[in-house]
RNA sequence: CGGGGCGUAGCUCAGCCUGGUAGAGCGCUACGUUUGGGACGUAGAUGCCGGAGGUUCAAAUCCUCUCGCCCCGACCA
């Protein structure tokens, strides 16, 4: 058992942090709520930015950057949109900085004419150069991507899950007609489900958001929810449909085909940093991360062992064997050339993805410990390869999924049998969280099944409600639990149900879970 | 913003009550022995004791004031 981290069942939230450390993936700034993403939490922010952009690009939409600072006036043009914000706004009020009367320190200088805030959110700048670029139906629709990073001044932080500045995308776009923007909302939301899905491995439900849960503007916000194993919700991202809000606020209008003038139909939507807090709580277990195979940097370590200079030679030999019959000569032959970085030979495997295989040299460390090491880091598989390995031909493959070791002969290594087994894991990985949410998934007739449910069993409850503010409110209050989403109606367990607030009929099925 | 902690070596902390030369474990460096699941020995290096005042012959230790961080709640991607 990993030494250096604590176990689940012990303390959720102390293993996540353990986790965390272990893997190497960020460290806390000098600077209240925010975090320093190491090399290691960088890559898989990288994996994720790879992906997700190729699938925005694919649905035809285009990067842009938008200034950090916004005009405190510019966020008070939407009354929603202030409210739901001011709250959390850091706001820059001066400039310059110039020594105190003691000359032992700094202090602020210029005070500000209009005070900017850091962006918590950028619907407000863009509506207003949308405003700009928009006179036309023919201008329509705008449909860009910035990939940035935003503040939000929170009360309580939690490393990758709630941190003060952190990392995003944020897609913002403009239509001709209500209908456009609507099928833009659900278009996102269906790329950041199969994104989920596939990419992160991390099952997820997608659904609106009741009107309590919308996004500060919006008339319509969407979700998805993946589940941790600790059976809290956590949401994974949202897509909005903003109507014509912001258009209005910001005059984002055109001259239509009627030639009547009309405000353009916006949608804004995002996923963040915390998708790789998902990720860690989604799959890790007590020896440390566990990542899919899509997203990790590094798919195989091989790790040698030998006792004296002639068994090292003949292991780095046979070693080199078997990278050569996983990676191209060109490639190997670079990585040859790469600086070397602690005697970790790193060699790509995926041309396109960077992604790739370390052979790991350190003379320092005995193999036990290499074990440990690319264990915790969440390496999908590893190779032993000893003595006994290098003249039997053979070698010792271990996944991070499983506890067993295989022995395989080398001529059974290939490109397609380590593609084969990449895929198998990160199958194995969607199906093993897809079968823990179902089986911590509820369902709730009255609001005493839901309460004692939500109780004694957690995870999620499935429940008739139709909308209604107060009694949300009330569970909240009584349980900590909020409704996460809202089903679709093909999602539905039956089209109709007993509404668990009124008793009513009811054609609206929602989840309740209490959320990071 | 409330309620709790905590600031001493890179990390985790002891020392503080009862003032008197700055400590341990881990890590780090060198050398040697090791090496199929977290090695061991020997020798080293490392400190503005969070900061500022005060009390005292003397402060990590007592007093005052400050700054920061973590955890638990109320708010949120």
């Amino acid at each position: 058992m990993a030494k250096n981290i604590t176990t689940r069942a012990a303390d959720y939230s102390k293993w996540y942090q353990d986790v965390i450390k272990a893997a190497d993936l960020a460290d806390q700034a000098p600077v209240r709520g925010c975090m320093v993403i190491k090399p290691a939490g960088f890559a898989l922010w990288e994996g994720i930015q790879r992906d997700l952009d190729r699938r925005f690009k694919e649905t035809g939409h285009i990067n842009a950057y938008f200034p950090l600072l916004i005009p405190v006036s510019f966020l008070a043009k939407e009354a929603k949109h202030i409210e739901g914000f001011a709250m959390e706004c850091a706001v820059v009020t001066h400039s310059g900085l110039a020594k105190n009367e003691k000359g032992d320190d700094l202090v602020v200088k210029n005070e500000l004419e209009e005070p900017f805030v850091v962006r918590p959110t950028s619907e407000t700048v863009i509506g207003h150069m949308y405003a700009q670029w928009v006179q036309s139906w023919r201008d329509l629709p705008i449909l860009i991507n910035q990939w940035a990073n935003v503040m939000r001044w929170e009360m309580r932080t939690r490393i990758f899950l709630r941190t003060s500045e952190f990392l995003w995308q944020e897609g913002h776009t403009v239509h001709e007609t209500a209908e456009e923007a609507q099928e833009e909302t659900l278009r996102m939301l269906d790329v950041y489900k199969s994104f989920s899905e596939d990419f992160l491995a991390t099952p997820v439900l997608a659904g609106e958001k009741t009107r309590r849960e919308r996004f500060p503007g919006a008339n319509h916000t969407y979700t998805i929810e993946a589940m941790m194993q600790d059976g809290k919700a956590l949401q994974n991202g949202t897509s909005h449909n903003l109507g014509q809000n912001f258009s209005k606020a910001f005059n984002v209008s055109f001259e239509g085909r009627d030639q009547k003038r009309e405000f353009a139909y916006g949608t804004s939507w995002g996923v963040s940093t915390r998708l790789i807090g998902a990720l860690i709580m989604t799959h890790s277990d007590d020896e440390g991360l566990i990542l899919p195979p899509r997203i990790a940097p590094t798919l195989a370590a091989i790790v040698p062992i030998w006792k004296n200079d002639d068994e090292r030679a003949k292991v780095i030999a046979h070693c080199n064997r078997l990278l050569a019959k996983l990676c191209d000569d060109a490639e190997l032959e670079a990585a040859r050339n790469h600086l070397g970085q602690r005697n970790l030979f790193t060699v790509f495997y995926d041309n396109a993805t960077s992604q790739s295989i370390t052979l790991d040299l350190r003379d320092a460390m005995r193999p036990g410990e290499k074990h440990f090491h690319w264990e915790q880091r969440g390496v999908p598989i590893r190779f032993e390869i000893g003595p006994r390995d290098a003249d039997s031909g053979k070698l010792v493959v271990k996944y991070r999924t499983g506890a067993e070791k295989e022995i395989l002969d080398l001529g059974a290594i290939t490109r397609d049998w380590f593609d084969a087994k990449l895929n198998g894991i990160q199958n194995e990985l969607y199906e093993r969280a897809l079968k823990y949410r179902e089986a911590n998934t509820h369902v709730a007739a009255t609001k005493d099944e839901l309460y004692k449910t939500l109780e004694t069993k957690g995870g999620f409850v499935r429940a008739f409600l139709a909308e209604d503010d107060a009694f949300e409110e009330k569970v909240k209050a009584d349980t900590k639990a909020t409704v996460r989403l809202i089903y679709q109606p093909r999602d539905m367990r039956a089209k109709s149900g007993k509404c668990i607030a009124s008793g009513k009929d009811c054609e609206r099925e929602v989840v309740f879970a209490v959320s990071y």
